[in-house]
RNA sequence: GGAGAGAUGGCAGAGCGGUUGAAUGCACUGGUCUUGAAAACCAGCAAGGGUUAAUAGCCCUUCCAGGGUUCGAAUCCCUGUCUCUCCGCCA
């Protein structure tokens, strides 16, 4: 949620910045609500004044032994005013709240204006194309002919757009999972954490899922239940309602989940391999921190996702993302992209954010400033770290030989009982 | 699933219809004392919101959440959530 005192004071210059992302904000009704909330909240607030005012002097006058006959018939039908009044404001405040929360974040000044991933701003490649003597195949025919990856059976299971991994594949996706989580933890700093896969709606909507994007969510209704999309929110729900004292800034933590998303939307996408899948994996990072270094930890998180490209050796790039391709929440986004030799193409494999202030408004996740000794809002970021899925993919594309075997890279054949190849 | 107990400020913990936003202790902040520290003593210390030029003043809301009773609710009633104890079941 962005600054409602800020939207107010700035309306017309709040509405131009989010042109970009494609939001059309409705003004009139915003400031016509507005102006109803004010005089509402006004008349109301002197009615409670009055009636707090009269409710003390009859507790006075009953102490004293005096009649209160008098004072009572001044309160006579004050209870049914006030009442109506607190109702009226209410439902005004109730419609301006609903607008608020369907407001995405406004992005950083840094943010490269554009309208779709065409627009993209690429600021860095790390690596180089692998070369092939022969035709590489894609990860679907891969985990075919090595009789370890099974798309058919799993849709008899569940649907389409899930996978059965089986032997050395699923192995080495487990072992991805493991080289992340320990990298992160031993090299950056972060603290693994593990942490419910269902979650409440009070968490999406902290994190901003809800109410905007509920058709992109699996649920369970009876319930109350909804299956995360990402670690990020139950993680970084962590914080919701707290106040954090500075020393316990900033909060670092890495966290191992699957993530479920209905996909709702992307139907034909992606529908071959394990590109787009209702289920995946992910290494998240979130980071919750003071305000003035938030920027710097972008860049900083930001690298520790790459290190993890870096140590198995997969070229990629990473981009800025534009206006018009900004999530929601998000301020700022780098998404990295790893190379696919199949698809000839980068494909985005981690994404990371500077969400500033906006996670945590919705969250009330704040920390003491010990300059001030005032809670504050707090920052909160986050980046996959990365999506399993993705890389395991990624490696076997990458590294796969003319029989069709995948070599290890280096960096997981501890993880792999010493293998080096695959097949 | 059954029975019982509970949910109050950063933490612990009183209060159980009237001037209580809330005793007390701890923690924290400032001061006195001290070469310094500790101890002792003194003082301060909840959050959110409205109004406003104001981080000044004034006002409103908040004692798990949502309803209700009342002139007045932390205190009474109803519903829900969560926690703890015992029993049952169970990875």
């Amino acid at each position: 949620m962005i600054d409602p005192q800020y939207l107010r004071n700035n309306l017309d210059e709040v509405v131009e910045v989010l042109k970009p992302r494609g939001y059309v904000f409705d003004k009139d009704t915003f400031f016509s609500l507005e102006q109803e909330r004010k005089k509402l909240q006004v008349e109301t607030q002197t009615l409670q004044q009055e009636r707090n005012a009269r409710s003390k002097a009859i507790g006075q006058a009953k102490a004293k032994g005096e009649d209160v006959e008098p004072i009572l018939a001044e309160v006579a039908n004050m209870g049914d005013r006030l009442k109506a009044c607190e109702e009226k404001l209410n439902e005004v405040q109730t419609k301006l709240s609903a607008i608020m929360m369907e407001i995405p974040n406004i992005p950083h000044e840094s943010v490269p204006q554009g309208k779709t991933e065409e627009d993209n701003e690429e600021i860095r490649r790390w690596g180089e194309k692998p070369e092939f003597a022969f035709e590489p195949k894609d990860h679907v025919d891969l985990g075919a002919g090595l009789d370890q990856m099974d798309f058919e059976t799993a849709a008899k299971i569940a649907s389409s757009r899930f996978v059965i991994m089986k032997g050395q594949i699923a192995q080495l996706h487990r072992a991805l999972v493991q080289f992340m989580l320990n990298t992160h933890t031993q090299d950056h700093g972060y603290t693994e954490v593990n942490v419910p896969f269902l979650v409440n709606a009070d968490s999406m909507r902290g994190t901003g899922q809800l109410p905007k994007f509920e058709e992109d969510l699996f649920a369970i209704p009876e319930h109350g239940f909804y299956l995360i999309p990402t670690a990020e929110v139950p993680v970084t729900n962590i914080v919701r309602d707290e106040i954090l004292d500075h020393k316990d800034m900033p909060q670092r933590y890495v966290c191992h989940t699957p993530c479920f998303r209905s996909e709702a939307g992307s139907y034909g996408r992606d529908t071959r391999g394990m590109i787009r899948q209702h289920q995946f994996e992910k290494v998240e990072l979130v980071q919750m921190v003071r305000p003035e270094d938030s920027w710097q930890i972008l860049e900083e998180l930001t690298s520790h996702a790459e290190a993890i490209l870096q140590k198995l050796g997969l070229h990629y790039r990473v981009v800025t993302l534009c206006t018009g391709d900004l999530g929601f929440s998000a301020a700022k986004t780098y998404d990295i992209e790893v190379w696919l030799p199949s698809q000839n193409t980068f494909r985005e494999i981690s994404s990371c954010s500077n969400f500033e202030d906006f996670q945590a408004r919705r969250m009330k996740a704040r920390w003491r400033n010990p300059e001030t000794g005032k809670p504050e809002l707090l920052h909160t970021l986050n980046g996959s770290g990365l999506a399993v899925g993705r890389t395991l993919l990624a490696v076997m594309e990458n590294y796969q030989d003319t029989d069709g075997r995948i070599h290890i890279p280096e960096v997981l054949q501890p993880y792999m009982g010493g293998r080096e190849i695959i097949g």
